[in-house]
DNA sequence: TGTACATCAGTGAACGCGCGTTCACTGATGTAC
DNA sequence: TGTACATCAGTGAACGCGCGTTCACTGATGTAC
């Protein structure tokens, strides 16, 4: 919490060892979980060894931290701008929904190491798990404020707790279909289905519009 | 795979003992993930110590095993039992979904700690991965045996697919409310409401059942 | 436009802690006769 | 219906491996004059 996180690089290549290293996280992640992810190896993928990243970092879950902290900010801009409200001026919530949808369809699959990570994390790390929170209620208010003025297409009977679990439900069905494929039947039920159109579909359904 | 993974028990005796060692387990994976929990504190719990522990397993991972395969054996079960085709003569798809999500959301609540520590776990162990994709395999077959003679109540353009891509999203969504709730905002989202209504309601929805 | 000095960046071997696993042992249960 | 023996069940201290963390050190970059 109040534990001090990260020492900001000082030089040019410094900062460019950071980015190395969080890139090389990233990919590591792709294939384990961060508890599995050593220092050593992703240091090596990194290509200096582990006294540079104890000169940036406390501890090995602050590198986490970090990765969380630039994802979650990136996240919250994004959605943010999707769902302004002065970019859907008279749309039907078919198009709101179906393009912010789409847009988390590519975030999930762009960034699925990372995002299992943060995921499988939360459930241990009170830091994550705040991210996590703050971003999905700014993300529910927002859909909210976008979405009640539009009321008269929603046929649930209580359209602003429809928004809320509908999107704890998109965002459910995302996990896994993009993340936790594995428990899956194959070929993948996911796989060669417009996953974006049907999603959207779960939740215009949900709500009742039509 | 082909490790010899559990010795049964001979006696009355090392049978409780093996039932104290299942349950105290359990009750330690409401509080921690499996890798947090550690032998020592279990094996306390039950009341014995761990080299009794390795007198029945050989490993860690194998205790992980043996309440996966018997809690996804029950579930198997219990899902057979619900889907049977004569248990719904002439029922509306209504009624058969809103049972189905009404054991499921039972069943996840009861095993909260067990289910969050395999969901997890699956991630990395093939061995859960397996049982957790045979069962789903065989509930969405059930599900689709039992649905598709009803396909005239379903408007979904590929009704099949969307029974079985329905399923996931159930499975997701009570994921995310039942077991994951840390990551949404307090008072959590899906607290004082109907939770089995909303559900089927999102499952009827995406089909396109009214 | 060098030279001296301070700070930053990075190396890599060694350390040490936590926790899974082993092992020599004691006690309990079952079986043969 | 004891007695001897084999096997099963459980104890608890010691071991050892993996991996996060430290630390004494070298080299690079920046600043003062």
């Amino acid at each position: 919490m109040t534990t001090p996180r990260f020492r900001p690089p000082q030089q040019h290549r410094s900062q460019e060892t950071l980015d190395r290293i969080l890139d090389a996280a990233e990919r590591v992640l792709d294939d384990k979980s961060f508890s599995e992810a050593t220092l050593v190896e992703i240091m090596e993928r990194a290509g200096v060894t582990v006294g540079a990243f104890y000169r940036r970092f406390p501890d090995k879950n602050a590198l986490l931290h970090l990765m969380d902290e630039r994802f979650f900010g990136e996240l919250y801009a994004r959605g943010d701008a999707v769902l302004s409200p002065n970019r859907w001026p008279d749309a039907p919530i078919a198009d709101i929904l179906g393009e912010f949808t789409r847009e988390a369809v590519i975030i999930y699959r762009e960034r699925r190491g990372l995002l299992r990570s943060l995921f499988l994390r939360a459930r241990i790390d009170p830091v994550i798990q705040d991210t996590a929170r703050q971003v999905n209620a700014h993300l529910i208010q927002r859909l909210v404020a976008l979405l009640m003025p539009r009321v008269a297409e929603i046929r649930h009977p209580d359209p602003r707790r429809a928004i809320e679990l509908g999107y704890m439900v998109l965002v459910g069905a995302l996990r896994e279909t993009t993340l936790f494929g594995e428990v899956w039947p194959t070929p993948n039920l996911a796989d060669g289905l417009d996953l974006t159109g049907e999603l959207t579909r779960v939740y215009l359904g949900y709500l009742g519009v039509y």
